[in-house]
DNA sequence: GCCAACGTTGGC
DNA sequence: GCCAACGTTGGC
């Protein structure tokens, strides 16, 4: 069992919006960056857990918890002209892209802000921290140890 | 909206 | 295969 963390921007897609497709999860198209689409190709595992963050907007951080329910599969947005994430090198025979369905498990009282997480010593090596840019990115046992306790502990207002 | 970081593209 | 130009991401 791995540990994840994956960003989206909420006003694309929130964990709320995870929450509202149920048990189907939602199918994590348009990623299009090799190192990210290896991670969720190649070392994912269906059960992996994964920490949910929001970006570019003004709760920046970690929002809640979701899972890994889904084999890899050629995304199929790379074959759609009309897709902003259409890939003309893409081939039905040789895909260049691949997704994975990803689940709900729960929201956070309060988003974790990026702020505290660069706050903690013990969370500076994470990949996120590091590699800004990705969209996917390992997470360590202890790294997932201490931001889930974060995340659960709040208060609800 | 700005701008730094950084991944990708393409000419040579 | 190098590297400059370019485009995108994402925090602030």
């Amino acid at each position: 069992m791995n540990y994840w963390l994956i960003k989206s921007e909420p006003d694309a897609f929130s964990i709320d919006d995870l929450a509202a497709r149920g048990a189907a999860g939602e199918p994590w198209d348009g990623v299009r960056n090799y190192q990210a689409r290896n991670f969720m190709w190649h070392d994912m595992q269906i059960g992996d857990q994964v920490l949910f963050y929001h970006s570019s907007c003004k709760d920046v951080g970690v929002a809640g918890l979701a899972e890994v329910l889904s084999d890899a599969m050629p995304d199929p947005a790379q074959f759609d002209p009309e897709s902003r994430y259409f890939d003309p090198k893409a081939t039905a025979e040789k895909p260049r892209w691949y997704l994975r369905r990803f689940g709900f498990v729960r929201k956070f009282a309060h988003v974790v802000p990026l702020a505290t997480l660069r706050a903690y010593p013990d969370l500076q090596q994470m990949m996120l921290l590091q590699r800004s840019r990705l969209s996917i990115t390992p997470v360590r046992p202890e790294e997932w140890r201490i931001i889930t306790e974060l995340g659960l502990n709040q208060r609800p207002d």
